[in-house]
DNA sequence: CTCCACTATTCAGTGTTACTATCTACTGGT
DNA sequence: ACCAGTAGATAGTAACACTGAATAGTGGAG
């Protein structure tokens, strides 16, 4: 399991919640899709054991509904649907996310002057 | 001392850091300024105990240099001054920033289409 | 003179989160 | 029979922001 810098483990507390929830606002997916489309977007480390973990927290939130498929190539998997609670939570996360940047934004281009 | 978000809090893990290094490299500063300075900037509720904590990270990690200098309204001050470690650091972050900026736009712009 | 507000810093304890490492389990190919 | 790929679970750890409280100095209101 390759790893990545602490600075992006850090910075990704709080944002991968919103990021897996993101995802899942373009259609139903389950754990390891998820992780395999995450390292295809960029994010080669993510640790699989952190997906499962966090999707189990969505699921004890009640912001996914959840679904058992069989699937050809190995054991059943675990489907996720974002539900309304699911998108109400990734609408306040693009909120605070937009302050963030927002203010971030600033702050860069004050330092660059 | 008021509370924000749960979202907002987890977002400042790791960000947090990497705002005040940015505060920093526009000039020295002493922790209560620094946390007057980001309740002007929008960040109402961090906790002043989180900013002092943050400091002397920094101040272990070797990112800044500490100077004493006395005030004439209450207890000497503690003025850090962003030093090229430092920099450094803040050079790290920003790119760490820009990262996950991209992607999450890139995201956004999934979701919204 | 005493109390309070503001300035300024510190610290012990808590909750949340991502990571590490490991385990289980099913399928197909060699 | 073994191994690679698929799929999920979990116990333990580290890092970080927050809570709440304590200490300490100054100046002004009563």
């Amino acid at each position: 399991m390759g790893q990545q810098s602490k600075q992006m483990t850090e910075m990704l507390k709080g944002t991968l919640e919103g990021i897996v929830l993101a995802l899942l606002a373009t259609g139903p997916a389950y754990g390891y899709e998820i992780t395999a489309r995450l390292r295809d977007q960029g994010f080669v480390d993510i640790a699989e054991g952190t997906i499962y973990a966090l999707l189990v927290r969505l699921e004890q939130k009640g912001q996914v509904d959840v679904e058992k498929v069989p699937s050809e190539k190995g054991p059943p998997r675990k489907v996720f649907t974002l539900n309304a609670q699911g998108r109400e939570a990734l609408d306040e996360f693009w909120s605070s996310w937009a302050f963030l940047a927002e203010r971030l934004a600033h702050l860069k281009a004050e330092g660059d002057k």
